[in-house]
RNA sequence: GGCCCCGUAGUUCAGUUGGUUAGAACGCUAGCCUGUCACGCUAGAGGUCGACGGUUCGAGCCCGUUCGGGGUCGCCA
């Protein structure tokens, strides 16, 4: 883009504008002096650009360049030119010309980076993050913010075409007394009360359902104090989206199509529709996971039946109320030696299960962890189920809760799909997983929560389940969509009569009291006349995570938090003046030091 | 809160069984060099081995604590 001072951006000369007196600004990625002619390469977001300064040249000039040093901000003005054939390097897109430069003009010296600013890098991430808009010079870095926006983009364009308003709501809001912990904004005007940032803007978007808006968007930021992951960050944004007058089919129908509009926009893939649709107890049990990815096969076999009467008490145990499952990685035994498996023995008891049976099937011999406990007729059987052949291993887990039995073994077909390298990173596989339970029972608050969030409706068929008062056993109108073993998007239909939610909250246990304070605005509001309604919200940072094939989400986030979610540049959070707190009516109660952080 | 991994020049790393003056590459500084693009050549500077404590005649190395970073389980309606 043109300025007063730039004619053209580095990483956009070509041999079409040859013989153009241009002026390019930049920072210096490196300079080569040879003495009488000295290379500087310029650095802008679009790229670089070679600049040549000869001795022959004004002489001023020349000990200017020779003066620069790396990432120095400067303009350098000259002749844009062709290289010789033998000079030209296709390495580059601006390769084939240079900028022969008749003078340069200083704006910033800089001092020498704490890490080199280029794209292969190993440097340790503190020290990037603690120097973060150096790091953010790097071109990867650049291009994952390029994109980001782009997907902003697109996404806005794509909504506003489908009749979606984007509609704003409120940061500071109320704390829910469900899901995740809440940040916390002290109030001055009002001693001891709070405002909390949103986990998401779930009741506003639907009281604007309620309002009539019919179809509403916002690229939401989102905010939930929680343990961090690689894909997880205290403050997130979610491209959140509702509708009225619509059923399940609606939501896939309108969401598949902006994700195949997306991947094609962004990345020139096509996404077949419709995606594939796995109720949760399937994908539960065919992948030990509510987000299975199914670039790979290795699904997971129930042979709780064949173990329910073994002698073997470890299985018949657990088969008696929970399950034992297995996983054939089919023709791998080879890769799996002994030594491995008790490694992975002692891995998946991360998973609370006791532990892993195995069975290893290699040039015609058997060999079991279990096999004199079994009779003859159950091992075959178990072999039979797993369609075993020569050249297998098998693992089996089983547990008296069985979705902690599939849950960790799930995980060890990923853990064992990641090792022997099964997993194609441009492969984009999309499902949906559907009818979740509709709750889920807390040990630690021995209760039944919201397994989504109180306000998802029950499936029609449950409904008299929840006055039977089965509530493990219902099923709801909540789905994920899920993109390659990661949950990019989660929603549901949600409860649209006032008498249904009201049973919700009742049945979670609220005290009408509690119900009044937290829901009390919901409810009255529900009384004059909510239109069916539902919606979901997706990760945005996972999706633009899993679109530029980065590791973490810390990569597509300009200015990520790390684990201990402190930010390490500008060192939040931190501590705050006496007269701040004293406005805020707070008095302190730290007792570890190390609370106090440092500010 | 649990489990696992990492921490040695500015950076990335090596460092033998615990043993004398802790090395390399890149980067940085200076000099030379007119077609380099990982420029080349020569010389140089640069270290509280994350911190604290312990064992030992002696600790970068062994032990403990702690700080920082990462992965993960719990948690994330």
């Amino acid at each position: 883009m043109k300025t007063s001072m730039r004619t053209d951006y580095c990483g956009a000369l070509r041999p079409a504008d040859t013989g153009r007196t241009v002026s390019v600004c930049g920072w210096v990625q490196g300079r080569r002096d040879l003495g009488g002619l000295l290379f500087v390469d310029l650095r802008d977001r679009t790229g670089l650009v070679q600049c040549v300064f000869n001795a022959a040249g004004d002489a001023a000039v020349f000990r200017q360049a020779e003066a620069l040093r790396n990432e120095y901000v400067v303009c350098v003005t000259g002749t844009l030119s062709h290289r010789d054939p033998e000079t030209v390097n296709p390495q580059l897109p601006t390769g084939q010309v240079e900028v022969r430069a008749a003078s340069v003009r200083v704006f910033a010296a800089a001092k020498t980076p704490p890490f080199e600013i280029e794209d292969e890098t190993d440097v340790n991430e503190a020290l990037r993050l603690k120097h973060r808009y150096l790091d953010l010079r790097r071109p990867a870095l650049q291009r994952n913010l390029i994109l980001r926006h782009k997907a902003a983009q697109v996404t806005r364009r794509f909504f506003d075409q489908e009749g979606f308003l984007e509609i704003e709501t409120p940061l500071l809001t109320k704390s829910t007394p469900e899901g995740a912990r809440d940040y916390l904004v002290p109030s001055r005007v009002h001693p001891g009360a709070f405002y909390a940032l949103p986990q998401s803007p779930q009741q506003y978007k639907q009281l604007l359902m309620l309002a009539g808006c019919d179809r509403y968007v916002q690229l939401a930021r989102c905010f939930r104090d929680e343990d961090l992951r690689a894909d997880r960050q205290p403050d997130f944004t979610q491209i959140d989206m509702e509708m009225s007058f619509v059923d399940i089919d609606d939501i896939f129908d309108v969401n598949e199509r902006y994700i195949v509009a997306l991947f094609k926009e962004l990345l020139g893939v096509d996404i077949p529709r419709p995606f594939l649709r796995l109720p949760y107890r399937e994908a539960m049990r065919r992948f030990g996971s509510d987000k299975p990815d199914l670039r790979f096969g290795h699904e997971l076999r129930d042979i709780t039946d064949i173990v329910k009467g073994s002698s073997y008490k470890v299985f018949s145990g657990a088969a008696a109320t929970g399950g034992v499952h297995l996983l054939n990685m089919n023709g791998y035994a080879d890769k799996f030696p002994r030594r491995d498996i008790d490694g992975l023995t002692d891995w998946i008891k991360n998973y609370r299960v006791g532990g892993l049976a195995w069975i290893r099937l290699i040039g015609g011999e058997r060999v079991t962890s279990f096999g004199k406990f079994m009779t003859e007729d159950e091992m075959a059987a178990i072999l039979k189920r797993a369609d075993a052949q020569d050249g297998d291993v098998l693992f089996i887990v089983g547990d008296a809760k069985e979705d902690r039995a599939l849950q960790a073994l799930g995980a060890l077909r990923l853990e064992c799909a990641r090792r022997l390298n099964l997993i194609r990173r441009d492969d984009f596989k999309f499902l949906w997983v559907t009818e979740f339970p509709l709750f889920e029972y807390s040990e630690e608050e021995k209760r039944f929560t919201s397994s989504h969030h109180p306000f998802t409706a029950p499936m029609d068929e449950d409904l008299p389940l929840l006055d039977e008062g089965r509530l493990g056993e219902v099923r709801s109108k909540a789905y994920d969509m899920v993109l390659s073993g990661t949950e990019l998007s989660s929603g549901s239909i949600r409860i649209f009569d006032s008498a249904t939610q009201a049973k919700m909250f009742s049945l979670l246990g609220f005290s009408d009291e509690q119900i009044e304070a937290r829901f009390g605005h919901l409810i009255s509001a529900f009384q004059y006349g909510v239109p069916p309604h539902g919606g979901m919200a997706f990760g945005f940072d996972r999706i633009v995570m899993l679109m530029v094939g980065a590791d973490s989400i810390r990569d597509v986030i300009a200015f990520p938090k790390v684990q201990t979610a402190a930010e390490l540049m500008m060192e939040s959070p931190a501590s705050v003046d006496t007269k701040q707190l004293q406005d805020l009516h707070i008095k302190l109660d730290v007792r570890e030091q190390k609370a106090e952080v440092k500010g």
